[in-house]
DNA sequence: GATGAATGAGTCTTCATTCAT
DNA sequence: TATGAATGAAGACTCATTCAT
């Protein structure tokens, strides 16, 4: 049209396939900084190049535009995921820092903790939509980690637990500094640049810790050999 | 309906005391269930049982009832919260337990947690009131759980750890756990009856365990005796 | 509380006669200095130290308020006006300026100067004050100095003039500068301070050089000796 | 109605040049028939045959509006107004006469005079305005009459007076007769029709008898050869 | 396809007016 | 009388959505 001949490259990399993912990024950013109503079209709009109107060539309204973002960037992390859910061989006391550091880079370093957050202050006015995440994301996540923990009890690894409860716990202290990063972090860097790597580290030791643990009871087990 | 005592309750009451804590108790609910920009100040007045200007006569604006509504809620349960810093001479194997539990009871089975969940939410469009919250209630919180474990650490009843990020853990599950009541529990009841309950028993029991424990270094640790 | 106990004098002159005017008084000051639509009633009220619920026992609408205003403000000066219009026998030549002069004491330099540029202004959404004003306030001032003129005429001191037009012309100049004095004084004190004055002198010394002079005709007088 | 031409009007014109024009065109008319705060959007935008919205493209509100309208309508005018300073060499006392005619159809029988009516009622609220009006509209008139008189005193063909306070006196009968015009006349047209003309031709032959006359001085003059 | 001017329903906010005290 | 809390109609302003170009 009013762009070039573009025999190769468009002068602003202009190709209708890509069009819908430019809008979605663009709105992305934006409903997770703004929210969804605080977001206005026009800026996701100038945000993406493009104007108001274009964006209705590609999304029928401001609420399936939101939810396509959310299923088109959760799907696609879906999907690494589950390549990962292959995790093989390793003892688990190997295997569980590397899940937590896997998910950290998948997770918490990614749009997705963005999105995370997005649906769960939204999730009173898209009751749908807080329930595809829970289903598609939260419970795998919750399934994947108790599936380790499992097998690491039964191996004799780890020490019988009440399963459930504690892949909550493990899946919480990452969750939880990956939404933060998206409420507070911007404002003062305070606890920020330090603890991502920290946390971590911290989080599979106490984890591991706990795992293996005899069996703590609230009074202090005495002196067991704690052994493998 | 609006009112609860009545029976000849006056066309409009006249309570200019009890007013304000009326409306900012109908504004906190639609604005954790909807977010700020969802909330529509009919309905707060709705809810209220007065009109829509009476909110002028108390707030001047949408905003300046948001910040009262967060300034008002947060206030009250921090100086509750101040009164319980002076826990005691416990051992540190039963005041942490005691902490968690204190802790649900006053944040997460509060009209706090909705709160939180509203903070994180808007953030973006009140960085000053997430500033606020963040300096009120998160650091004093995380300041707490230190100062326990660092306590425990000094009477050599826990094992030395990076303290500010153990905080981090410890304090976690229970926030996440409390933000999640407000975001996906209402929708599927699967996870929530059973769990706030098994979690407080399942996190107790596995901090004690990761601070007990000697030190399980990511290599196992090499079958000491474990040491007290 | 606050009313006193008063037994004779009232804490700040409290006295039901007194109200209605004292009312007034505050709602003349805005309206002149806002125009109808932009005074609201509170200022008033609270100019006059009074609740604005006060304001209805006396005035049953601000229309109503605005009307009476224009009217208690207006009566008065015409009655005082009338007592001026039996100009005894002067010359004419002495009795103009002292006109003049009465006039601004009587219309520049008070409030009604105020009540002019109000009503013009008004005018378009009170029709009927418009009127009035016009009728009671304009039209008698037009006839009093059209009648000096004729009276001028007549006795010989004058020469024959289109006496209603003439009217108009010695009434504007300080008709404009009453009003203006109102709209333009308060920002630049540019021209203020020096004019009032001047321009009774000036406009004096004009109007009676033209009442006098024998006839200017459009035509350049035919070259007499033009004196200096 | 609305449009002028039309016959096939698409639903909503696309004009972008056109339509400030037509809306400020729409807007000065109200405002100044009502003044500011009387005027409603909805019906600027309903007489401008578009939508409330519509006004919002190209004002960012009601204030602003205002000030354009009033920019927009002065600025043309005083560049038509510039021109007719380079007034020559005509003898002051047919200069002056022409100067008169030539400002009542710039100013009098145009929008103008509705202009000047309504800063004048809007002084106290918009300062500014009142301001830029007094600075770009009244003082260069008045410097403009006040240069004609200097001139002609110069020349020996007026005697000398005091020229700012005499060119206030000569502004007056046709600026209040303009804004009068606007206040008074839709009333009742009692004396609009026959006076424009009227005062126009008593106007000039009256300053021109102050102006040439030699010095009436209060006392009258005895009898010097004014002659006929 | 892309644009952006136009729309109008929806909200916040104000303020004249009422009325129980 | 006087008060001032409460009201609600009205108006400024926003923004998702449409559609002629």
């Amino acid at each position: 049209m009013h762009p070039d001949s573009d025999s190769k490259a468009p002068r602003w990399g202009r190709r209708k396939e890509s069009r819908p993912a430019e809008l979605m990024a663009a709105a992305l950013d934006l409903f997770v900084e703004r929210g969804f109503a605080a977001t206005r079209l026009d800026e996701v709009a100038a945000r993406a190049g493009v104007s108001k109107g274009t964006l209705y060539l590609y999304f029928s309204s401001k609420e399936d535009l939101f939810k396509a973002v959310v299923r088109e960037t959760i799907v696609p992390m879906i999907h690494e995921y589950q390549r990962n859910v292959e995790q093989s061989d390793l003892p688990s006391d190997q295997l569980l820092p590397a899940l937590f550091r896997r998910w950290w880079e998948m997770f918490g370093a990614t749009k997705l903790a963005g999105i995370a957050k997005l649906i769960m202050a939204e999730a009173g006015n898209f009751p749908e939509v807080a329930e595809f995440f829970h289903t598609e994301v939260i419970e795998p996540n919750g399934a994947l980690i108790a599936a380790v923990i499992q097998r690491g009890i039964r191996r004799g690894e780890f020490r019988a637990v009440d399963v459930e409860a504690m892949s909550h716990l493990l899946m919480a202290p990452l969750v939880l500094k990956a939404i933060w990063a998206h409420s507070f972090d911007c404002l003062c860097e305070k606890t920020s640049g330090l603890d991502a790597e920290r946390i971590l580290t911290a989080h599979a030791d106490a984890a591991l810790a706990a795992l293996r643990a005899p069996a703590p009871a609230t009074a202090p087990a005495p002196s067991k050999g704690s052994r493998s």
